[in-house]
DNA sequence: AAGGTCCCCAACCGCCTTACG
DNA sequence: GCGTAAGGCGGTTGGGGACCT
């Protein structure tokens, strides 16, 4: 059995709000507050609109504190950080952003940030670190991205021995930004052995070959990820790791200890 | 200039959770 | 403890402006 609808939807008005609605909403709320009810709201202030349609804009587009405009890259950087850990959360996302509403992240991730980490996916950067900045830059047209690549190429070249993660291993979805891991999939191919690298980057790479038993970061349980869009980027040789998770969250400006 | 396509984002839908009687 | 109503949330849609041909 389905639940009863808020509102009966051939008495209330849809579609987008006109500027005499947002006004009326507006002072109502102003002048009443919701009267801890959204379901009344609308009758009582005079409005052919369901409850739950007022919360919306009131909370998406109405409220005085509520930021417009485009995303700063620190914004980015938390968004980027954040969905790594906990996923798509816009609501906790957005409360980490002043003024956001979870509409906004949602939005502003569906349509650039999912585009920027599938450009970046499909367009590896080249082994060297300088190749990997230009590469990324190419790729994506940010600092952000490019800072990432350029700081897993350091943690590729600075480190001389093969890190494994302290017993016990911590689940990958809290510990690595998820993000770099997203996409791949939709970009390799079977000519590729499954790697979103061509065959000639992976054959001219001096990091790992791709297949199956060469991926991946030692020490961690294969089940718990998807090997092959981990390995799109962490190919590595067998001497080569990293030190640990701050190292990767260290990239995004975020505190990964603070939530 | 006109028509077609793409992209963004406001708004809606419906499920899950919470509060309350 | 149970049922119901309302709030909250994430996924999805569609209108309309921007861009392309």
């Amino acid at each position: 059995m389905g639940r009863s609808p808020c509102c009966d939807k051939s008495k209330v008005k849809r579609g987008t709000w006109s500027p005499e609605e947002d006004s009326t909403l507006k002072n109502y709320l102003q002048k009443h507050g919701t009267g801890g009810n959204w379901i009344s709201l609308p009758q009582k202030a005079g409005l052919q609109r369901c409850g739950k349609s007022c919360r919306l804009r009131w909370l998406n587009y109405l409220r005085p504190d509520i930021k417009h405009g485009g995303f700063t890259q620190e914004e980015e950087n938390i968004i980027y950080s954040l969905h790594s850990k906990i996923g798509s959360r816009w609501s906790v996302i957005a409360s980490h952003l002043q003024g956001r509403t979870d509409n906004d992240v949602k939005n502003y991730w569906n349509t650039k940030l999912k585009k920027k980490l599938m450009a970046v996916n499909c367009n590896p950067p080249s082994a060297t670190a300088s190749g990997a900045a230009a590469a990324t830059t190419a790729a994506t047209g940010t600092t952000t991205t490019t800072a990432i690549f350029e700081k897993t190429t350091t943690l590729r070249a600075s480190t001389s021995s093969m890190a494994t993660f302290p017993e016990p291993y911590e689940p990958i979805n809290s510990t690595f930004p998820k993000f770099i891991l997203e996409g791949s999939s939709n970009c390799s191919s079977s000519a590729n052995n499954g790697s979103p690298f061509s065959q000639s980057q992976q054959e001219s790479s001096p990091f790992r070959p791709w297949d199956e038993s060469h991926h991946g970061v030692k020490g961690i349980p294969m089940d718990q990820y998807s090997y092959e869009v981990l390995g799109g980027i962490w190919f590595q040789e067998e001497s080569i790791g990293f030190h640990s998770n701050e190292d990767l969250f260290s990239i995004f400006h975020v505190d990964s200890n603070k939530e």
